[in-house]
DNA sequence: GCGACAG
DNA sequence: ATCTTGTCGC
């Protein structure tokens, strides 16, 4: 008997909370000034349908370092059943990357990225452990957290004076330390685009330090939202749109008798 | 009790 | 996350 997979979830929250942390380099190219050695940077994403709260898109995209051209895609869509709720992010969306970066492996292992940056947070979360965390842990991939919205948190809040030190953010590459009442610094605020004034919210997911991990964001960033992310949640609600445009004639209710459905949909390992 | 709350 | 076109500005 399997244990659900909330269950599971929470026993490697704990697991890894009793192990210590990990938030320090431990790859060569995370060392180097120029992250020299590092040639690709996955990104992951789901996109969700408006009136429908189980089905979503799920993709990973891998981009060449430093050019950041897309080398690889996937798209799939995706039953989801665990509901949205802030704080259990990884219980709804993690199973899908994390069958995303394996099919990734099987299929192009020399494609394998060097390190994934998720949709979310990582230490910026209330038990220290958001969805960059979890992605990370299962995948054994560092991780990198980058959240759009701050996730408030050991005392950390929207209010006037986080705004404040948001407007003190001139230009992109600035940052601030966002420091929890405990004392600890849970992430960074990143003005990561001269034309945007919202920030980013970069935090630690997993085998990589927070600078590093700024410093990457930053040096992926054309536009306010890194280009990994960024094409991974342009290219799944794409893929989204499509399904929604053409469903009558691509999938007209289970015909059996299909002429070749091996190289389509059937790749299980029976 | 009410509001806040990554995607 | 999603609903949504054009539009004002560099």
């Amino acid at each position: 008997m399997a244990a659900p997979p909330e269950r599971r979830c929470w026993e490697r929250e704990q697991a890894r909370l009793k192990a210590g942390v990990v938030e320090q380099d431990t790859e060569e190219w995370q060392k180097d000034p120029n992250f020299t050695g590092l040639e690709r940077v996955g990104g992951v994403d789901l996109s969700y349908i408006k009136g429908d709260d189980t089905s979503a898109c799920a993709s990973l995209v891998v981009l060449s370092y430093p050019a950041l051209q897309v080398l690889y895609e996937d798209c799939r869509m995706v039953a989801v059943t665990a509901p949205y709720v802030a704080g259990f992010l990884a219980f709804r969306e993690v199973p899908f990357l994390v069958e995303a970066v394996q099919r990734l492996q099987q299929e192009e292992p020399k494609l394998r990225p060097q390190v994934l940056l998720v949709d979310g947070n990582g230490l910026l979360h209330h038990r220290g452990f958001g969805v960059a965390c979890h992605l990370g842990v299962l995948t054994d991939l560092p991780c990198i957290g980058v959240a759009k919205n701050l996730l408030q948190v050991d005392g950390l809040a929207r209010d006037e004076l986080h705004r404040e030190q948001i407007r003190s953010l001139q230009r992109s590459g600035d940052t601030f330390p966002l420091t929890g009442t405990s004392g600890r610094v849970l992430g960074m605020v990143l003005r990561s685009y001269n034309n945007s004034s919202k920030p980013l919210y970069i935090s630690v997911g997993h085998r990589v330090s927070l600078d590093t991990a700024v410093r990457l964001v930053r040096s992926c960033c054309r536009y306010r939202v890194p280009e990994p992310i960024r094409q991974a949640d342009i290219r799944s609600r794409e893929y989204i749109r499509k399904q929604l445009c053409a469903p009558l004639e691509v999938r007209p209710a289970r015909p059996e008798s299909s002429k070749k459905e091996a190289e389509l949909e059937d790749e299980s390992d029976a």
